[in-house]
This record gives structure tokens, C-alpha cells and sequence, in this order.
DNA sequence: TTTCATGTTCAGCA
DNA sequence: GTGCTGAACATGAA
């Protein structure tokens, strides 16, 4: 599931059916899921509570409640959070289940990467677990500051959390692509015209993929996102794509069009 | 049976 | 301090 883009699907889900509404009950179904508390600090934390915002930063979540505190989610690799209108029905990976006057929140996590849990202020969080600007906030000159000059391959800069938040391994892979940056590529080697090209492509894929619901196949041809299986033709020149491993992730590139400088 | 997966964190080493 | 690799977490799909 997520990223920046469902991780941003997943905040107006709460905006629409969460907030404003007041937590009858908490139910904790796997204690693994929480981050740094007990089930019973996270019940007491949240009941009787009202829900007076969601926010997100990166593909961090936060719920601000009535109380001044925030119950804060991360999805992981397989998290998600459901809404139902009438009793809650138990899925196979619901982890923590919360119960408004009508109807329910439901986090669910099959590979328990995600975690759910109670902080102060949101400011104070996003500091504390080391995150740098939204992907979708930072302006072009801040992403260049920030990027330029590494001495790291490019695709481990974009997935660095603290130096901007929110992007992830399929993205980082279009945006490369778009650029035509090959993912090894030193960050310090990037000119002022492809860190423009990068900050430019972030948003773009990014904003496009919120529109349309992180649906691959609804994205125009040009995009990699629609097919990045090995082999597969690249979307510009028919080359086959090609992966390679770096920082400890699959990179899917075209060995065409990015080519390593 | 083995490998891989949209994420994060930590230990160990150069 | 910088940067890299590998492992760990838990689970299912190919």
C-alpha cells in the first residue's frame, strides 16, 4: 500500500469519516502494532477523546485530538485503515480497532512493518523520528540544498526520510526515470537542471498519483509505474528494464535512457 | 523450496 | 563523522 500518495488517500479517508467524531471504545488485537505504549495507555489515550484533525507528513499520520495529544500511525509496508458505518467486522490483520458512537476505525497491518501509536505534539514527533520536509511541501531550492552535494547514490538520497519524507521505492524509481538520472548516479554529480528535473517530477507524479488513486494502469504510457517488471519495454525507447540492487532495494531502470555517468 | 515485496532500524565494518 | 552491507521484523505471493 504505502506511500506518500496512499499514505495521503488514507488522511482524507480520516478527515471524512473520522474527524469530528468521539471514541466510544479502543481495542488492541496485537500488541505488536504499537509503538512505544501499552494497550492500556493507548485506551486510556484515545477514549472519550474527539478527533479534530487528521494531518500527514511523509508517510507518517497524525490524528490530533480534542485532548491537545495525537494518535500517530505509519503503515509500513502492508498497513491501512478502514472505516465502517454499522458494527466492525474482523478482517485476518486488524491490529487495533476503534469504535466511535456509530461505526468504526479499523488499522490493519498483515506484515506488522507499521505501528500505531500516542504523541504530544505532531512538530515534536516529526523531529524526534528524524523526518525532513514533505516531499509535497519542499520547494525546489530547499530539495536542491538538501540533495545536492551527497556523496551517495541518488536513489538512496530520495529514500532518506530525513532528507525529504514521503518518497519511496517506486517512486524514487519514476522520478529517476523521468529525469533520465541513472539510480547510482552520485547525488554531488547531479547539475542544478537535474535536481530541478527531480523536485519538478516528485511533484508531478506524486500529485498525479493522489488524483488518481494510486491506479498505475489510469497513468499516461510514459510513466514507468505502469508496468517496472524486469524486461519489461521501457516506455520511451522499447529497451528492456533492467534492476539492479542498491541500498538494499530493487532499482528498476532503463539502461538506455538512464545511463550511468 | 526459495525468493521477493510500496518500510524502518540497527549492528558491524572500512 | 561518512557510507555501505546485511540482517531483522512478519507474512503472503509467485
Amino acid at each position: 500500500m504505502p506511500e506518500l500518495p496512499e499514505v495521503e488517500m488514507v488522511c482524507r479517508r480520516i478527515a471524512i469519516n473520522g474527524v469530528g467524531r468521539t471514541i466510544l471504545r479502543a481495542e488492541v488485537r496485537d500488541e505488536r502494532a504499537l509503538d512505544g505504549i501499552t494497550a492500556a495507555q493507548l485506551r486510556s489515550g484515545l477514549i472519550g477523546r474527539q478527533v479534530t484533525e487528521a494531518r500527514r507528513h511523509g508517510k507518517r499520520l497524525f490524528l490530533i485530538l480534542d485532548d491537545g495529544n495525537t494518535l500517530t500511525m505509519h503503515l509500513g509496508m502492508t498497513g491501512d485503515v478502514l472505516f465502517s458505518d454499522g458494527p466492525v467486522k474482523s478482517g485476518g490483520h486488524d491490529r487495533v480497532v476503534v469504535r466511535f458512537s456509530s461505526g468504526g476505525m479499523v488499522f490493519r497491518d498483515q506484515r506488522l512493518f507499521g505501528a500505531i501509536g500516542l504523541c504530544g505534539d505532531v512538530q515534536e514527533n516529526i523531529a524526534c523520528k528524524g523526518l525532513g520536509p514533505d516531499a509535497l511541501v519542499i520547494t525546489s531550492k530547499e530539495f536542491s540544498e538538501r540533495i545536492g552535494g551527497r556523496n551517495r547514490p541518488i536513489k538512496t538520497v530520495l529514500l532518506d526520510q530525513s532528507i525529504t519524507a514521503g518518497v519511496g521505492n517506486l517512486y524514487a524509481d519514476e522520478m529517476l526515470f523521468q529525469c533520465k538520472v541513472h539510480p547510482m548516479t552520485s547525488a554531488r554529480e547531479l547539475g542544478p537542471r537535474h535536481l530541478l528535473c527531480l523536485h519538478r517530477a516528485m511533484r508531478e507524479i506524486l500529485n498525479l498519483s493522489i488524483e488518481l488513486g494510486s491506479d498505475f494502469e489510469r497513468l499516461p504510457g510514459r510513466y514507468l509505474l505502469r508496468d517496472r517488471s524486469i524486461g519489461a519495454p521501457c516506455p520511451r525507447d522499447g529497451t528492456g528494464l533492467r534492476a539492479e540492487r542498491v541500498n538494499g532495494r530493487t532499482a528498476i531502470f532503463c539502461p538506455a535512457c538512464q545511463r550511468r555517468r
